[in-house]
DNA sequence: TTGTTCCGTTAAGATCTCTTCAAATTGAAC
DNA sequence: GTTCAATTTGAAGAGATCTTAACGGAACAA
């Protein structure tokens, strides 16, 4: 779990040592900003995964930042305010923003609402690209690419790596990868292992008999490497 | 502006009037389920852009309904609620609620709180033409038209292709689109897939038999593609 | 050296999956 | 009820992928 940095922007400093430490115990990390100014900047500057907005600041209205912020930033904005009255609330949210706390609120809550903010978000964009060198893998679109050039893997094949990749530098043994990618029925099918590592080689590595990414293991299993270069 | 449709599941036939009244007045369609169980198989008939929720139904408790629906339903589901103790709250949204409000709510808060859910998860596609060399597809007004010409798709047909655009360079499996497009009681139906596939080819491909935006993924599913020129 | 074991490579046939066409069925409009 | 368009179903052939088996090479021990 990778950590989500926050922006907070908020004047008071009570409010903000509280958030602080209610988000660095749930594995969150911050950044904090006191007043507007600061706060957009440090937003253009440190790209936050969402940003917990006071409405009351003291140089300029909150709501103002928040159209300012929507202008390029499209991640999650999370309103916390003194104010209760619904006209403070339907514009922030028709502003932009993704929720509306009243102070004083509940920090379970809270963190509740962040995660749900965070979870709409990032499950549609987060884009898990990895790449090694001249070897590049999409996991969330299934695509790889090799010197820039789509290589084309059958479902199996890509089942394969995609398996090598979650546990790069790790040694997955011929039963393992046989349970995983063809299931338990196969654990004897040694030789549908040999073919297809030889497959992807070919379609993966430079020099396919001298494997830089997928090592034999001898006796054990198979190991995918990244070299730095 | 298209509208959009909202399931509300709620046992109370005075709340259920009043959601109706305030929603049709503002531009929303609305179905209605009193229970559970028409709840869950209303959700799946008519796959509406965003449900409303009640926690407390009579046959089934509301957090159930909600993981059962989670399961595959995507799009925005707001918690109406009785209670406001903080577990519930944070019960809700940790399985997947987006947001929750509590009875006796404000209207005008409701419908800024609906915008704001289903403005982050249609937010993708604010393009309102999108042109593809010699394809142009115009979401708003579903309307595609093939070197100038429109091309009248049925409407599945339509839904198909509009999954496709939304997810542009993705592969979708068999069993999403089916989800998707027909719902989750036919994710065995692969056939259809394959003959609307087919349809849509000889609509939109300047060679049917030689795609070039439906790729086939052998074994996975299809994936939309545009090949810069 | 010889034998053994493990691994890599290749290619042909078997099998699974996709495309295509067409007929049957459904459902909405009149 | 009739008509028309859309969807569903079925079936044949084309295409892609997987399976199998045969062979050669490398590593290692006797």
């Amino acid at each position: 779990m990778s950590k989500h940095e926050l922006l907070i922007i908020d004047d008071e400093a009570q409010i903000r040592k509280l958030l602080e430490i209610t988000l660095h115990t749930n594995d969150f990390k911050t950044k904090e900003a006191v007043d507007a100014k600061s706060g957009l900047i440090m937003a253009a500057t440190c790209h936050p995964d969402l940003i917990l907005l006071d409405i009351g600041l003291p140089d300029e209205s909150g709501h103002v930042v928040l159209r300012k912020l929507r202008e390029w930033y499209t991640k999650p904005i999370i309103i916390l305010s003194a104010h209760s009255s619904e006209d403070d609330i339907v514009k922030a949210l028709d502003n932009g923003a993704n929720d509306y706390l009243v102070k004083p609120f509940r920090t379970g809550e809270l963190l509740a609402r962040i995660r749900s903010s965070l979870r709409t978000t990032t499950s549609e964009i987060q884009k898990e690209i990895l790449k090694y060198n001249d070897l590049q893998i999409d996991l969330t679109n299934r695509i790889v690419k090799k010197n820039n050039d789509v290589v084309k893997l059958t479902s199996t094949e890509y089942n394969l790596l995609a398996l090598f990749v979650k546990n790069e530098g790790r040694v997955l043994t011929h039963s393992y990868l046989l349970r995983e990618v063809w299931g338990p029925g196969y654990l004897d099918q040694l030789q549908y292992l040999r073919v297809f590592i030889a497959q992807l080689r070919k379609k993966i590595e430079t020099e396919p008999n001298h494997p830089e990414f997928i090592l034999t293991e001898s006796g054990v299993g198979y190991r995918f490497v990244i070299k730095e270069k």
